[in-house]
DNA sequence: TGAATATTTGGACGATAGTACAAATATGGT
DNA sequence: ACCATATTTGTACTATCGTCCAAATATTCA
C-alpha cells in the first residue's frame, strides 16, 4: 500500500467484522473487498490483506492462486446476487401501472441493488459498488471481461424497460443517460463526502436512503428530457405530455 | 507499470506528440500525464514515465524530487487555465437574458472546459478531466487537498449561479445534483468506449461535441426536476411553470 | 487413534519500486 | 576559449512487490 492515514497500532478489525468464524479464507475475501474498494487494487499488497485479515501472506496464494484470482473472485461473490436482485426488481417495476411511477420504480430497481445487494457483511453492496467503481477508473483488464459479460446484459435490460417507457425518446439518448446514471452512482459511492462539503453544514451527508432517493430523481427527470434532434424549449420537457 | 497491452516494441511517441524541442522536463510532464491518465497513479512508474518521455529515470527525480511531485506539478499546470476559462463563461452565461438559456449556458460552461481546457497540447483538457477522474476514484491523497481548495470555490460559484436560475429548488438538491453531474462527466471520459457498446451500432461514440450535448441536456433537465421534499408527479417538472 | 488431507506458517526468490548521488556532458555568458 | 551552471547519465541503495515452497500444524474420517 502506497501511502496511507496512519493505521499500523491499530489491530486488523475486519475479520471481527466477519461472522467471526474462524474461515481464513472468508476473512481474507473480506479484508480484501474492504481494502481494494478504499485504496484500489493496484495500492493494496497481499501483504496488507493478510495482514488486516489476520493470516499469513502464504495463506492468500494457497487459496487465491494469484493477486487477480482473488480480485475475480470477490466478483464472482457479488455479481450475481447483485443482477439477480435487479432483475426481480425490475420484473417488478414493469408491471407498475401509472407510466411515471414505472419509470421511476426502473430506476430505482437499477440504483437500489448498488447499494444493499445480497452479502452477509453488513454494508456489502455499498462496498462492492465502490469497488466497482475504482476498478473502471483503473482500467483493470480482469475486471473488464467481466464487466462486459457480466454487467452489459442487465444494462441492455434495464435500457429496454425505459425504452418501453418513453418510446418517444430515441434509445441513443437512453444509453447516454443510462451512463450518466452509472457515473453518477459510482462517483457519489467513491467520494461520500464531497456532498456535505459543498452544503452549507446541513447533514452529514452520509445517508445513503437520502443519495437514493436525490439519484432517482434527478435521473428520472434527465431520462424525461427531451432527445437532443428536438428543441429544448416549449413544453417538452413536460412529463404530462411527453409521456402521452 | 503492473500489466498493460503489449507495447514494449513501440518507440515512445510522447515526446514526439509534443513541441518537438529537445526540453525533457516538458516531455516527461506530457508523458507523465498521459500515462497516469490512462493507466492511474499508482499502476505507473517513474521508469515508465522516463522511458516514454525518451529520458532517463535520474532526470525525473532531478525536474521534480518525487513522484508526488510530478502529479502536482501536472495539476499546477492545468488547474488555472481550467478555472479561470470556467470563470470566464460563467460570466458570460449569467449574462444570459432568458432562464432557461442562461442555465444551460451555466451548465455549458462547468463541462467545456473539461474537455477543452488550454493546454498546448492537443486534447489537453480530455486528458487532464481523465487524470482528475482517476484519481478521485484512487482517493489520491495528495491530490486531494489540490482538490479541495482549488476546485470547491469555483463549484461554489456554479453552484451560487444555478440557484439564481431555480431559486426555488433548496440549494443541498443543487448540490446533489452537481455531484452527479461532475461523476457523469468523469464517467465518460474514463470508459469512452462503453456506450458505443451498449448503442446498437451507431457511430463511434468517440465524438467528444456529441457527449457534452447529452451531458448538458441531462444535467439541465435533472437540475430542474422538483426538489425531493416536492410531490414528483403533477406539472410540478414542467420547466414552463417552474421557472415562473 | 492413526493416517490422509487441508491449511497455515515463515522464509526465500527474483523483479521492480522510489529515490539518491557522483560522474559525465551540455549550455550560456564573458 | 573558459568557467560556472544546468542538465543528463549510470548506477546503486533499500524497501516492497507477487509468488513460491518445504516444513509445521490442524482437521477429518475410517
Amino acid at each position: 500500500m502506497v501511502r496511507k492515514p496512519a493505521k499500523s497500532h491499530v489491530k486488523p478489525d475486519v475479520k471481527a467484522a466477519s461472522t467471526r468464524k474462524p474461515n481464513m479464507r472468508e476473512a481474507i475475501l473480506a479484508a480484501a473487498e474492504e481494502l481494494f474498494s478504499t485504496y484500489g487494487f493496484n495500492a493494496v499488497s497481499v501483504r496488507d490483506i493478510a495482514q488486516a485479515a489476520g493470516a499469513n501472506p502464504g495463506s492468500v496464494t494457497y487459496h487465491f492462486k494469484t493477486k487477480d484470482g482473488l480480485l475475480l473472485e470477490i466478483y464472482r461473490r457479488h455479481c450475481g446476487p447483485m443482477n439477480r436482485r435487479r432483475s426481480e426488481l425490475l420484473a417488478a417495476a414493469r408491471r407498475v401501472r401509472d407510466l411515471q411511477d414505472r419509470l421511476e420504480a426502473i430506476v430505482r430497481a437499477y440504483v437500489l441493488p448498488a447499494f444493499t445487494s445480497g452479502s452477509d457483511l453488513a454494508g456489502g453492496g455499498t462496498r462492492f459498488t465502490r469497488l466497482r467503481a475504482i476498478m473502471s477508473a483503473e482500467g483493470n483488464e480482469v475486471v473488464r471481461k467481466i464487466i462486459a459479460q457480466t454487467f452489459d446484459d442487465t444494462s441492455h435490460a434495464f435500457i429496454d424497460a425505459i425504452h418501453e417507457s418513453l418510446p418517444h425518446i430515441p434509445r441513443t439518448d437512453l444509453v447516454w443517460r443510462g451512463h450518466f446514471l452509472l457515473g453518477a452512482l459510482y462517483y457519489t459511492l467513491v467520494t461520500p463526502e464531497r456532498v456535505s462539503r459543498l452544503s452549507r453544514g446541513s447533514a452529514d451527508g452520509t445517508d445513503a436512503g437520502h443519495a437514493i432517493e436525490e439519484l432517482v430523481r434527478a435521473t428520472v427527470a434527465a431520462l424525461q428530457a427531451p432527445p437532443l434532434d428536438q428543441p429544448r424549449k416549449a413544453a417538452g420537457a413536460s412529463p404530462g405530455r411527453a409521456l402521452t
